[in-house]
DNA sequence: CGGGCTATTGAAGGATGTCAATGTGAGTGG
DNA sequence: CCACTCACATTGACATCCTTCAATAGCCCG
């Protein structure tokens, strides 16, 4: 893995950037323009270059990161030295929440995968945030809460699925996201990050995908199109 | 798996039995007496007996539920019908606020273990009391943090070591939480549960034991009663 | 004391991980 | 614009872990 060192860049506390960042954010971006002027005098932005660690597990935390543009990878590391990808953040998703209310330290690794910029927010400010702004609260809760559901789901769907139920359970919801009745879909990431997503290995699920292509479930047009020709049949697979 | 009927027993508005319920819970512990009892007056206690199920997958949501007495499995169904146990509530844990804030339908089952005793406050009640003190969000984002801490590191484990590490990892981990020094513990659950909590069968549990056992790092007392002879050999299975 | 559920143990087959070799393609620099 | 290169992707062979099915044993509670 990339080891490089955290570097900040920009610390720009003037005007378009910021703007940009917090009136993106879901957990913002309905209050009104007066209150989010307050809430950018206490974000600063920083960037990353491709394959810079944002953080790394063990360090303190005492900000939010809110994604401004860019990519970041969330993973963490097993004992054994194998890493897995939690999640993916794209613009104006968040994370650095976790270590802000429950824990000190990071449990996981975030590592932006392209130049990036993020917005970031104090502990102690956020939390002033919060007092004076309770729906700021609201939002933050209704966003744990569906990531809390995704994450019993994947635990419940690693513990008691094959793969090849993953790889299919994983494909209709991308599908999902795109147009309904569109058959094709592009994968949101290498073959091999899905591996470490899906908890397995590159090698299987090149096989996986394979197998399915053997059996009519889906064609494979290039390394990360792939056409959906029987969903019904993918989805009792 | 019992398909009994929700059944509703007490419907008592009367002090005892709520006040402990709501000054139990830390979500609400903080408050003063004054906020407590208004609290109270929106709860409503609801007793199940013992496998009787409070709610099931696919149910409208519209409720809180916090334990006061017993103890409740909560618990997800695969497509293979296989199910996996995702938590257990005791007294004081909530367990309903994912459909409250995120989703509209139940995606787990909860069903009393023992007979139970709950407190229910209704979606629009809780969102009142949290429009009217701030402080309670916070509790439950806390809460929510550590939860989703908890959930990604079991999808991690499950998705990367051996079901031998996990075993050890959950040993390790329920050690922890009576004193420090002492080398036994009592298995809060039985081994069938324990099998669907780590995402394996009961026989696969059962091989793992002895052979930990044949290894030198436990002693199995009784069956629910495991003595830790060497828990640094055991973190490095 | 008996019934039913939990726990254990054996044998066999399936699914996935590992190791190794080879193919492929996207991005880079000339 | 092209060629090069390195990481990603694929494929095969094999080992291992785990599940499944089946049978037996043990325990709790009525």
């Amino acid at each position: 893995m990339n080891q490089n060192n955290i570097q900040q860049c920009h610390h720009s506390h003037t005007g378009h950037s910021h703007k940009s960042c917090v009136s993106l954010v879901p957990i913002f971006n309905h209050l009104e323009v007066e209150q989010l002027d307050k809430i950018m005098a206490t974000t600063k932005s920083v960037s990353y270059k491709k394959n810079e660690l944002i953080y790394r597990a063990g360090e303190e935390s005492d900000s939010l990161y809110i994604i401004n543009k860019g990519k970041v990878h969330i993973y963490r590391l097993a004992e054994s030295g194998k890493e897995q990808l939690v999640r993916i953040l794209n613009p104006g998703d968040f994370t650095g929440e976790m270590a802000l209310f429950s824990e000190v330290t990071h449990e996981s690794y975030a590592k932006a995968i392209v130049d990036t910029t993020v917005c970031m927010i104090k502990r102690v400010d956020l939390q002033d945030l919060l007092v004076k702004y309770p729906s700021i609260s609201l939002k933050i809760i209704a966003e744990f809460s569906s990531r809390l559901e995704a994450s019993e789901k994947q635990a419940t769907s690693f513990s008691i699925v094959k793969v090849e139920t993953r790889i299919a359970l994983f494909l209709a919801e991308s599908l999902d996201k795109e147009e309904p009745d569109r058959v094709e879909l592009t994968l949101p990431m290498s073959k091999k990050d899905l591996a470490s997503y899906l908890g397995t290995t590159p090698e299987t699920i090149s096989r996986k995908f394979s197998d399915l292509e053997a059996q009519g479930y889906i064609k494979q047009l290039t390394h990360k199109r792939i056409e959906i020709v029987d969903l019904e049949g993918l989805l009792l697979v």
